[in-house]
DNA sequence: GCTCGGTAAACTGTAGACAAAAGCCAATTC
DNA sequence: GAATTGGCTTTTGTCTACAGTTTACCGAGC
């Protein structure tokens, strides 16, 4: 035992690179959600990895798992193109999307603390703030992780990974316009605040449907923009 | 152009055999829902790349995307693990298969011909039959292909994807015991043909789900058994 | 001038080799 | 007798090398 005489926490934890897979994976998700790398893109292992210092077989793996989970495509013999997205592609994930925050939100109502509640509020209001204050990147930031933190009182693991996969996905489609909701987007925060502090499941989950379905409508005005 | 004298179709591909990965992926994919790899065993690249015949390069990169999709838990510098499902895990698997099935069966309403329809009832003919026959493998298959074919009608590719995973993995789950549900469950198959041949989307979903809500009430009845 | 065939380059798919880290067992010391 | 430390074995993580395939380019022939 060295349980003495060790402050515990003190140890930084002396930070391990961990697997370089991982880094760039990160790396290569960053430059496509960033645009960096254009859809379409041919991706080319050994530039990559010259490009990120390390060699072929990291900048495989990280491939592989990108192709999975939809960033790319992997062309038999002819390698890695960043995913071209559709419309229809598009609107489909805005439709699951809807149903995943849906039902989030249903199972916060349900499951929700105090703690939670006053955690939403909280967030809340730092955002709308942020919106006050007119700082778009505060704004999108706060938004995220208001739908984060409905997500993690819905207490669905399962649930929550899927979502989480979605919702970068749609962001990253809709993001070549720089969309903004304003204060309105608040509102309806505020609202599904309320159901859940209510425990009123199903309007938690038509507040919520609401809500993705405006953030959808805005996404497709600029469409026609 | 040589778009004269090919009628499409014919050409039969010539079939490759396709990335290593792939294969390796299936294999190692049917060993894990069979049981033959066990749920917590440790896996061995160098050991799974001899069984198999290949190097330890496609064997890694199965189990990459193994990892991404749930089945395998990779721990860093330890190597792979078969995934130990929690009985919490498991009941939040099958709330996002409701959830999803049940969305399916919704834009099918919306959105299938007389030809889908038709499909669907074909399939249930069968079966039934196979039910009647007590031919346990038969009924499982058609039972799966009824959904795939709602998935199917549905329309919604990234909902299609997402719940083949789910589906998959509450197979694995819950297979150990070999569940039937009999007749009961076609009736309800029935049912849901017929709201979806009415295009009631409300109808359509409920029936689902309560469906779906059925076979999570025979899971969990094993549990006491 | 256009098409067809051949050649060459580039990239992926796979295999094998080396170094580092983790786990295990035994020997040693308090 | 128990705990710890040392070394050894096993396994992963990474790199380099080679073979197969696809693509593109260029020249010759019709």
């Amino acid at each position: 035992m060295l349980s003495a005489g060790l402050p515990q926490g003190t140890v930084p934890k002396l930070e391990r690179p961990g697997p370089l897979r991982e880094r760039v994976y990160e790396a290569l998700l960053e430059l496509i959600t960033t645009r960096a790398l254009r859809p379409g893109q041919h991706l080319v292992e050994s530039e990559l990895a010259g490009h990120l210092g390390v060699s072929r077989q990291p900048v495989r793996e990280a491939l592989q798992r990108l192709n999975t989970e939809g960033w790319v495509d992997l062309r038999p013999a002819q390698g890695a193109f960043v995913h071209e997205p559709t419309e229809e592609e598009a609107d489909q994930l805005l439709t699951v999307r809807t149903l995943l925050e849906a039902e989030a939100a249903r199972l916060a109502a349900a499951n929700a603390g105090s703690a939670g509640i006053a955690a939403l509020e909280e967030l809340c209001a730092k955002g709308e703030s942020a919106v006050a204050d007119a700082d778009v990147d505060l704004v999108v930031a706060t938004n995220a992780a208001f739908h984060a933190k409905v997500m993690e009182l819905a207490g669905n693991v399962v649930l929550a990974e899927l979502a989480g996969q979605v919702d970068r996905r749609v962001r990253w489609y809709y993001t070549p316009v720089a969309r903004q909701r304003g204060i309105q987007s608040w509102i309806e925060h505020r609202q599904l605040i309320a159901a859940i502090a209510a425990r009123d499941e199903a309007r938690a989950t038509e507040v919520m449907r609401a809500h993705t379905e405006h953030t959808r409508k805005t996404y497709h005005e600029r469409e026609t923009a």
